[in-house]
DNA sequence: TGATAAAATGTGCATATACACATAAAAGGA
DNA sequence: TCCTTTTATGTGTATATGCACATTTTATCA
């Protein structure tokens, strides 16, 4: 029935969040293109500076990410010598620390990141962004 | 520095996006779960049946959705026999239609769609989720 | 017509995502 | 202590995403 296909193409939730998603993710990414990491990985290295003596359980709550998503994204953090992994005292978990490189890289990546809030400030903006803001930390709060 | 890695915490749209499109993502993918197709799937079937003798291009801007990632995605549809692709006049392009099966499933997938649309609409709240409507229809005007 | 530009699509690669299932170690209790 | 439960993590599988690069076919124009 077109009708229902058209209720759904105008007001689905999640398409809209989908679409969205994918346009700010590329902004993000194309602003971090030099830098040498991905936004997603830029939020991973905010995480685990933000979390002293963070492990896997931590970080993924701290991000809202899932568990083994989360685990699976540090290894090219960890590749890439940004991150670092070490053994524990409690040997069910493991040590993740943000290395000097990976500091650096985050010093970089920080001015991009600044840009890319600005540009997407610009395109969305200013009242819509705030709106946006205020929204989704309503929302967030929420859904934690 | 501690300072920066709280403002981009706390600030980034980034990351706020995209945690809330993981989290809708989820609910709409259990919602879908039984139906036999994802929610991006979904809403390709929703496009495909929008728009007659659609080829790649036309459903990947209707989508708002990258060219080669929905190329990709059709794949899981043809396999499991819900579109249908065809060779076209212009042999350079394809054209893509949904088939019976895939109309069948559809209309399963439209009732735990509904269910998905309200069970959201509950977790925001009903006057966050209009303004979230609302905004995401400003936004994506801007964007697309 | 013949060369060039444009259009439509496909592929290799890398990252991101999450469920189901499995393993190992610590904690708790009888 | 030994058994059970909980905690923390890892792996297999499948989908989702987009850039860079390539191919094929159509359109354009001198």
């Amino acid at each position: 029935m077109k009708e229902r296909c058209l209720n759904v193409a105008q007001t689905c939730m999640f398409n809209k969040t989908r679409a969205i998603s994918r346009y700010v993710t590329n902004l993000y990414a194309n602003a971090l293109k030099d830098v040498g990491v991905t936004p997603v990985q830029f939020s991973m290295l905010t995480a685990v500076q933000l979390i002293s003596n963070a492990n896997v359980n931590n970080l993924s709550n701290a991000l809202m990410m899932d568990r083994t998503t989360l685990n699976r994204n540090l290894k090219p953090l960890v590749r890439d010598g940004f991150i670092d992994i070490q053994e524990s005292t409690d040997r069910r978990e493991r040590k993740i620390s943000i290395t000097q490189e990976g500091k650096e890289v985050y010093e970089k990546g920080y001015k991009k990141w600044e840009e890319a809030q600005r540009e997407l400030e610009e395109v969305i903006g200013t009242e819509d962004w705030l709106t946006m803001n205020s929204l989704f930390d309503t929302i967030i709060a929420r859904i934690k």
